[in-house]
RNA sequence: GGGCUAUUAGCUCAGGUGGUUAGAGCGCACGCCUGAUAAGCGUGAGGUCCGUGGUUCGAGUCCUCGAUGGCCCA
């Protein structure tokens, strides 16, 4: 018993400090606030001064009106690994966090806190309301910046951009000059929710619906002009196309009547004349409108319409048939009648056929002298074009209906569709700047981008091609203000120096100004600006901000050009959603401005969903915070993850699926762990090997280790880091942990501590182990560096985050891979033959067998280390055996290296030398 | 309703230009070890490749139609 404990003393066991469990809960806050304290950033800025390449991935901005959720851990996660990766590689990625503070939602946010207050009024109060918001923004951008920070996501956060900051405003005021000055800026007319009560413009988000009673009529729209295929059923007949509306004050607004492209129209006789419905709905129809008398003359296709003139039912103007895709056939007759300036498929469909848009109705929602009902407010005047319709004979039916209705959230008024003046982005006009259309040049411009995945292309493309105008005015007050001052004559002053004078007022003091002071203040000092149509000075100031996407779009020009001085950024990460979000507006202002996109390559990730696929959402109850997440399982887990998912398509997120991802980040670190264990003795300056005296096996370690770290390579280079993190995982299970670590325990072991064989495997172990903490270092921030603080080499810097990437050596490919994979199989078939030995309770251990290989099967290989790579007692060669054979070793087992092999004193001979050396 | 997209083992993922019996790791089951020990090793069982119809000598792969999930838009 003594001897065999002092046997057991003088095997050299691992040692490490480095845990076998993780607890990154708490490691992970220790690491982060060392790395404060030792200025880690601004170790790693330095370093990368002497870069040679730079890599700018561009942050998109987050918004700050909550707490973190996982979509957001997802996206800066992913932002962190490239940057990480650039960095390691050599480039200076500098990586700018930014938020995005405008705009309704903390708009709104802040207004129901006032509300709940009994404080609303103060609302009127701009300047002090606009400063909440602004405190609003401010707090919740701590927050978040916090809890991204513990996510391990490296950045300037002390110098972060902000979309509230002067800086920033005067950069968007200036794009926004930029595009002006290239002609792509105009002032048009677009109908929104209007509240005639409160005389102002309403925000989706404060509408309520409510029921509201309003006249149900049937009108005719008598057909003046029929299309050919009309006419071929009409044969010379007077006909009608019907129409229902619940708005007979639009009516006056009306420029045309819309038929589905492809419903079937049907056109019939009845006592009170011919008419044209839905063919679905004629029955309903005659019903209701007590038509008798009734039969068919013809059918024929919503498209074959088009182009039919009608006269207006009571104005002295013609209406035509256009085709629209929103027409249903739940009620009404199949026909919509179009006002553009009063709804917002009228509008679209106006745009489409570019019809004209009349817009009789003021602010008080009163009808302008456009109308012969001048001064009446609309919702009265529907009695009277009630009866101005029956005096036409163009009114069929007119009941009352209770339905649902928007209303004023404030004031509980029904409100209207109204169109008001708004400013454009116009995407058709030439650019003076650029012989092309702002749609041409941006979808060039996508095609040169590089978008992953490649789908994204088709994407953008289709939306940039279809969209319309961009209407960039709010009637908001929480932004920028869309910085144009307008002379009584009516001429807009979009010249350049006007709009650099406001952005120069706005980079002093904030946007603020604009609302505080007077136009006559905002162009004190430039006497020399008047009107270049009047030349008088007599400006009013536009009261709407900028759409908050135009904000966020300019986001290059703040960071890119005037922070980074360079044109375009390498990389925009984001959700797929974004296609349609900043992708797009980055893109248009990047074209407008200065006719380039602002990106070179973007990749976008997809959306996180559960295990079944199904979006997370509260009333599922399958939302995972990433807090939690952090207290499970720690940042690194999730970093894991996020790596080892495939993100370019929905990401699944389960407790299952967090599990397996521990597991697996488990046996990467204790792999690590192994390595780092048996180095405890072992000093790199001094015993480091060169590769020719390897043994064999350690050179075939070193030559996975290439593969994998090629394979690595290309991986993080084409942001496949599932495809990444799989290799590495692979590798640590197969390759080593159940391979090449099993087959030199024994040498590490049973050897003596200084020879070469051992030194050599701990040559080895010293490359993996340091290969291996700089391949996951971007993914693995934290436990990394943890490792890395046990890794003991000469020459090493303060932090794994100031090492570099691990490369391919040419030296280590000078082995034949060929002859390895027949080693392994001459392994696995013996595995094989062990295991059914084993199964049949022959044997217990596999080191209490002697293995006998045919000479024909390892003569070629010139291989003589087969008792490591099978690990049993003893193999012999045979030359006269063709098959391979097992047998049952029937002496005892060294004592010290447990080994089945002839012994003295209870001990074999290499473990006797050892010992005595 | 439209655009884009995904669907391969319980889970996470591989499967250039169509070509034997569809792969990996994890997990699971069984066994071993107790000198990586809240570890380690071995062996094994798991699949209607979402469905349908077609092209082809041959389809997870190409085409049609559809189902379900996701993002965007109306």
């Amino acid at each position: 018993m003594s001897e065999h404990l002092s046997l057991k003393e003088t095997v050299n066991l691992p040692q490490t400090d480095f845990n076998i469990r993780a607890s990154l809960a708490s490691i992970e806050p220790d690491l982060l606030k060392k790395w404060e304290e030792t200025e880690l950033y601004k170790a790693i800025k330095q370093k990368q001064a002497t870069a040679s390449a730079t890599y700018v991935l561009h942050d998109g901005p987050p918004y700050p009106n909550g707490n973190i959720h996982m979509g957001h851990a997802l996206n800066k996660i992913l932002k962190d690994i490239i940057v990480r990766i650039k960095i390691m590689t050599g480039h200076s990625s500098p990586y700018i966090p930014g938020w995005d503070c405008h705009g309704l939602p903390i708009e709104t946010q802040v207004l129901k806190e006032l509300k709940t207050q009994g404080q609303e009024e103060k609302k009127r109060d701009i300047p002090w309301f606009r400063n909440r918001c602004k405190e609003f923004a401010l707090s919740y951008v701590e927050t978040q910046k916090k809890d991204f920070q513990r996510l391990g996501v490296m950045g300037e956060w002390e110098q972060p951009y902000l979309t509230l900051t002067p800086s920033y405003e005067a950069n968007v005021i200036r794009q926004f000059g930029r595009m002006a000055a290239n002609g792509l800026i105009y002032k048009g007319r677009k109908p929104i929710h209007w509240c005639t009560h409160c005389e102002t413009a309403l925000a989706e988000a404060e509408i309520e619906y409510a029921d509201h009673r309003s006249p149900s009529i049937y009108v005719t729209f008598r057909v003046t002009e029929p299309s050919p295929d009309l006419s071929a059923i009409l044969k010379g007949k007077e006909a009608s196309v019907l129409v229902w509306t619940t708005t007979p004050w639009t009516l006056p607004a009306n420029v045309a009547v819309a038929a589905h492209p492809s419903f079937q129209y049907v056109v019939f006789h009845s006592h009170k004349g011919v008419f044209i419905c839905a063919e679905g709905l004629q029955n309903m129809l005659c019903d209701k409108l007590e038509l008798t008398d009734t039969w068919v003359l013809g059918t024929l296709n919503g498209k074959s319409l088009f182009a039919t003139q009608t006269r207006h039912p009571f104005l002295e103007r013609l209406s035509g048939i256009v085709t629209a895709d929103y027409v249903t056939q739940e009620d009404g007759t199949g026909f919509v009648h179009i006002a553009p300036g009063h709804g917002q498929d009228d509008y679209q469909v106006g745009l489409l056929y570019k019809l004209d848009m009349i817009m009789p109705v003021d602010e008080k929602g009163r009808f302008t002298s456009e109308v012969e009902w001048v001064g009446q407010p609309v919702f009265e005047a529907n009695k009277a074009i009630g009866q101005r319709l029956e005096e036409k004979q163009n009114l069929l039916k007119l009941v009352f209906i209770k339905h649902s209705y928007p209303h004023c959230w404030r004031c509980k008024n029904p409100v209207i569709f109204r169109a008001t003046p708004q400013w454009f982005v116009a995407l058709d006009v030439p650019m003076k700047h650029l012989p092309k259309t702002l749609r041409e040049a941006s979808l060039e411009a996508i095609q040169t981008t590089k978008w992953y995945p490649a789908w994204g292309e088709n994407r953008i493309y289709a939306m940039i091609q279809n969209r319309p105008d961009w209407c960039i005015s709010r009637q908001r007050f929480w932004g920028i203000p869309i910085p144009v001052l307008t002379c009584s004559c009516g001429h807009s002053a979009l010249e350049a120096p006007f709009i650099e004078a406001i952005a120069h007022m706005v980079e002093k003091e904030g946007t603020s100004s604009w609302f505080s002071k007077s136009p006559q203040d905002i162009l004190s000092g430039h006497p020399e600006l008047v009107c270049t149509a009047c030349g008088t000075q007599n400006f009013h100031k536009e009261q709407d901000i900028l759409d908050v996407w135009f904000e966020s779009g300019s986001s290059f020009s703040e960071v890119v050009q005037s922070r980074l001085h360079l044109d375009q950024a390498n990389l925009y990460l984001e959700g797929s959603d974004q296609h349609r979000g900043w992708f797009h507006s980055s893109l248009l202002i990047g074209i407008g401005s200065n006719g380039k996109a602002p990106y070179k390559e973007v990749l976008t990730h997809g959306f996180l969903v559960d295990d079944k696929g199904r979006k997370m959402s509260k009333s599922i109850g399958n939302v995972i915070s990433p807090d939690q997440v952090i207290r499970d399982y720690g940042a690194d887990v999730l970093r894991w993850w996020i790596a080892h998912t495939d993100f370019k398509n929905d990401i699944g997120l389960s407790p299952g699926i967090l599990n397996q991802c521990r597991d697996s980040y488990s046996k990467v670190r204790n792999t690590i762990r192994f390595c780092l264990s048996n180095l405890y003795d072992f000093d790199a300056a001094m015993q480091i090997l060169p590769y020719e005296h390897l043994q064999e096996i350690d050179q075939w370690a070193l030559f996975s280790l290439n593969e994998l770290i090629q394979t690595v390579t290309t991986f993080y280079h084409e942001f496949d880091f599932h495809q990444a993190t799989y290799a590495i995982h692979e590798f640590c299970t197969v390759k080593l942990s159940s391979l090449y670590l099993d087959m030199v325990k024994d040498r590490l072991y049973c050897d003596h501590p200084t020879s070469q064989t051992r030194l050599s495997t701990q040559t080895t172990l010293h490359i993996i182990a340091d290969t291996l903490i700089r391949l996951t270092a971007p993914i693995l921030a934290f436990t990394a560096e943890d490792a890395y603080r046990y890794f003991k080499a000469p020459h090493k810097a303060s932090s794994i985050h100031l090492e570099s990437f691990p490369t391919v050596q040419p030296a280590w490919n000078e082995l034949s891979s060929e002859k390895w994979t027949l080693l392994l199989r001459i392994r696995d078939e013996v595995y094989q033959k062990l295991e059914k030995l084993r199964s049949d309770k022959l044997i217990k251990s596999f080191l209490e067998t002697k293995v006998t290989l045919p000479g024909t099967l390892t003569q070629a290989l010139a291989f003589k280390d087969f008792p490591s790579l099978l690990i049993v007692s003893q193999v012999e060669i045979s030359n006269t055996s063709e098959k391979i054979t097992i047998e049952k070793l029937q002496g005892d087992k060294c004592g010290r290296c447990w080994k089945f092999v002839p012994l003295h004193n209870g001990i074999c001979s290499r473990c006797e030398t050892t010992i005595y050396a």
